[in-house]
DNA sequence: CGAAGCGTTGAGAGCCGTCAAACTACGTGG
DNA sequence: CCACGTAGTTTGACGGCTCTCAACGCTTCG
């Protein structure tokens, strides 16, 4: 790994938590890649041999099951994934696909075990991830079951919309097939949801939304802070 | 807490994980506490006051969103929840209430956290409870979003055949209100799917299951590792 | 014996998925 | 820079799944 990667690797959150004189032993077997889109970088079922870590872009955490596939997640820069399956040597649960063009750090899960006995503090910055993602999958499914497609739809909007500045509008980070999956329904249903939005104030061009009526959507939405706040 | 009791609480795989000499202060402001059927042990939104471990009873794990209601999971002895919650000190995001007479062990959950930067053995198997947690709701929320009301059902059927001895037969572990809370459908749809199932060999009689056509029902149900075995 | 709760059944409506076709946006290669 | 092909998106039609409301039988318990 060259100098430059090094230093962008040991700013990330789950690294810097590791003792400066563990981060060597870490890293040792660890590789910084570069993937295009559509690339499958793990597939369920698989034993776990890397953690992966997001350096940049975008991949989406998928599952299948007979001839049919449901999102479960997108990440971002600084996610990590299959960090449950590392840790109890178990195969992934879910597949990850790029979305957008990537860097992936991915540490052999055994030095991530390893380490997880030698370094408290790293142990602990592990665990903690692991509890923020237990909370974010329960909250997703408790989404699932209250809500309907519609309620799941304008609640995303509001709180995407309050995540990236820029009032009034929201930019869809990624495609409308991809979202639709992500909130879990078929993309011509979240199509028709658009369209029902739009006597809430949403208008809807590409992948720019203008939230016409904040208050309208709102209500309809009844965000609830636990299911919604990625934070709470 | 008397001699008996300490004996039952110490052989809880969670505490015994602790070393001999932090047992006690894990224990120090702890209850062993008898709740009847009904009582609300937790309510989602207050603040982690306590890890709970169940040594005796069921509890159901449910969560509230305008007037509807869902069911999580349901919990026998051994089981822990809020573990998340506790290591996090962030609001809990589901609430918890007595199926069946409970006997519950409560350790404040200062205490926890503070064992968990102590004993690593100790925070070793808080992590590793917590990884199963993990996959446990990722393969519920799979099982919702992939599944038809049928599926799911005979899967579970499926499932708690293999789990519980006695071939051919299943015992509903509670009511059938709660399974279907816990199958994510309404009480009156999984009455239906019952009598559905009847093409498929399965027979109903109150709390007794007759599985007659073992192999169509496994057909219908497809079970997959990834989503049904608890051990996976 | 009456009340309350669970479970079943019927009727109806709404939500959601599938299939198909048309349209649009985008990237690639000429 | 344009032409084309591929993939994403929208719309219509339709059917099936699931929810809600309501009524009724059954069991349990006070």
């Amino acid at each position: 790994m060259r100098p430059e990667e090094l230093e962008l690797v040991q700013a990330i959150p789950l690294v810097a938590n590791a003792a400066p004189e563990h981060v060597g032993e870490l890293l040792r077997g660890a590789f910084l890649q570069r993937f295009p889109v559509h690339v499958e970088l793990v597939r369920e079922g698989e034993p776990p041999d890397f953690l992966h870590i997001i350096v940049e872009g975008q991949i989406e955490l998928f599952s299948r099951y007979r001839d049919r596939e449901t999102t479960v997640a997108v990440l971002g820069p600084g996610g990590s994934f299959i960090l449950a399956a590392v840790l109890l040597d178990k195969p992934y649960l879910k597949s990850a696909r790029v979305l957008s063009p990537a860097r992936i750090l991915m540490i052999p899960s055994e030095a991530v075990r390893n380490l997880f006995g030698i370094d408290a503090n790293f142990a602990r910055g592990l665990t903690n991830e692991l509890a923020v993602a237990y909370r974010g999958v329960l909250k997703e499914l408790k989404n699932q079951k209250l809500r309907s497609s519609l309620e799941r739809t304008a609640a995303w909007l509001v709180r995407h919309h309050a995540e990236v500045g820029n009032p009034g509008e929201v930019a869809l980070p990624f495609d409308k097939k991809v979202l639709a999956g992500r909130l879990g329904m078929a993309p011509e249903v979240l199509s028709r949801t658009f369209v029902t939005l739009q006597a809430y104030g949403v208008a809807v061009n590409g992948r720019r939304i203008v939230i016409g009526d904040p208050p309208a959507l709102f209500k309809l939405a009844a965000p609830d802070d636990l299911i919604d706040d990625p934070h709470a």
